[in-house]
DNA sequence: AACGCGGGGTC
DNA sequence: GACCCAGCGTT
């Protein structure tokens, strides 16, 4: 194959068909490495559409990483409600804190010191240095994965095939304009070279497709059939006092939605309980709403039962009493947001 | 190498 | 419903 036309097809397509998203700049002077860190830990797992409106407003309230370092790591979390892997966003925060203490608020782009940077492996550590830099490092995300898996025909499934992945993409990988091309490697993935029914006749790079030779497209790359996930159960306290205020705590800093505000919740988390939780789990006089919520994570799915507590007027729980008009403002996991609404409709 | 870690878009 | 997504850190 000749691998200077393929990544010529690659970037002449992109100058005609890019997507028009908010962390590409038109003037290549203008690439700030704090954006498009922003936009690539946004986009770890998670889709183009859902990351434009919080990429917007994250960029308002934080607009360069010296503003970020002097925040709060709550408010970060807060604003990070719904998003998932909440874990991001506290990397988030750290990071931009060591950018401001330990590198004068530069943010280093060298391979050895980026990929330390909390939360950034592999990919967004390559990512950022091709886009920013024009590094040649090779990039490879999930929609790369399986533009490569069809150019090469690769039948095996793509978790077992990582390394032979990037080796093939390594020779692809161009001496010039580096950041453009993985970004239209990564569009044309999710333009064309779709999942399910790609559209070959709109692809720039059909000609050097094995896959397409042998007319596989929905054969490559192999699926793997997934087990059913494991139900758990658990319970969920409404407790409310007599100002008629919400009992809100936040979770423990490491495990499933780390640092996030809940309505106390146990017995389905690997949580440990302190001292705080068996006060609240020794509570007397709950009663149980007929009411449930099903949630599913990504390994497993959550069935809550909600008690609920009235006029509770202890005041040794430590917590965060709100107003039920302000509970909508704050920054809830999606889980938490299904149990308000919940209680909302009795 | 395998697993824990969310949530939403899309058909 | 099922599938998938600009992966990382730990074990």
């Amino acid at each position: 194959m000749n691998y200077t036309d393929f990544s010529k097809n690659v970037l002449n397509w992109y100058s005609a068909n890019k997507r028009d998203l908010p962390w590409r700049c038109k003037n290549n002077s203008q690439k700030d490495p704090y954006k498009i860190w922003v936009s690539e830990i946004m986009l770890q797992q998670t889709t183009v559409a859902t990351v434009i409106p919080y990429y917007k407003k994250f960029l308002e309230k934080w607009p360069n990483i010296e503003k970020l370092s002097k925040s709060n790591v709550n408010e970060v979390l807060d604003f990070w409600s719904g998003l998932g892997y909440y874990r991001r966003a506290k990397n988030l925060h750290l990071t931009s804190k060591i950018i401001s203490n330990q590198f004068n608020g530069i943010f280093p782009l060298e391979k050895n010191e980026i990929i330390k940077l909390p939360g950034v492996g592999e990919y967004t550590a390559a990512a950022i240095r091709a886009i920013a830099k024009d590094e040649k490092d090779t990039v490879v995300d999930a929609n790369i994965e399986r533009v490569i898996a069809r150019i090469f025909y690769l039948k095996k499934p793509i978790k077992q095939i990582k390394k032979e992945i990037k080796q093939n993409a390594e020779k692809l990988t161009p001496k010039l304009s580096n950041g453009d091309y993985i970004q239209a490697l990564m569009d044309i993935g999710s333009l064309i070279c779709t999942p399910k029914d790609p559209t070959c006749d709109n692809c720039p790079i059909e000609k050097f497709c094995i896959t397409k030779k042998k007319n596989a497209v929905n054969e490559i790359p192999k699926k793997i059939i997934k087990n059913d996930k494991p139900v758990r159960e658990g319970i969920v306290y409404w407790i409310k006092n007599k100002n008629n205020q919400i009992l809100l705590k936040r979770r423990e800093e490491n495990g499933l939605l780390p640092g996030m505000l809940e309505f106390p919740s146990y017995n389905w988390s690997k949580n440990k309980i302190n001292e705080n939780d068996k006060k609240i789990l020794s509570i007397k006089n709950t009663k149980k709403l007929e009411k449930k919520v099903m949630h599913e994570f990504s390994h497993f799915k959550l069935l809550l039962t909600i008690y609920e507590i009235n006029k509770f007027n202890k005041n040794s729980i430590n917590g965060m009493w709100v107003g039920i008009d302000e509970i909508n403002q704050l920054g809830l996991p999606t889980l938490m947001k299904k149990v308000y609404q919940q209680v909302m409709e009795i």
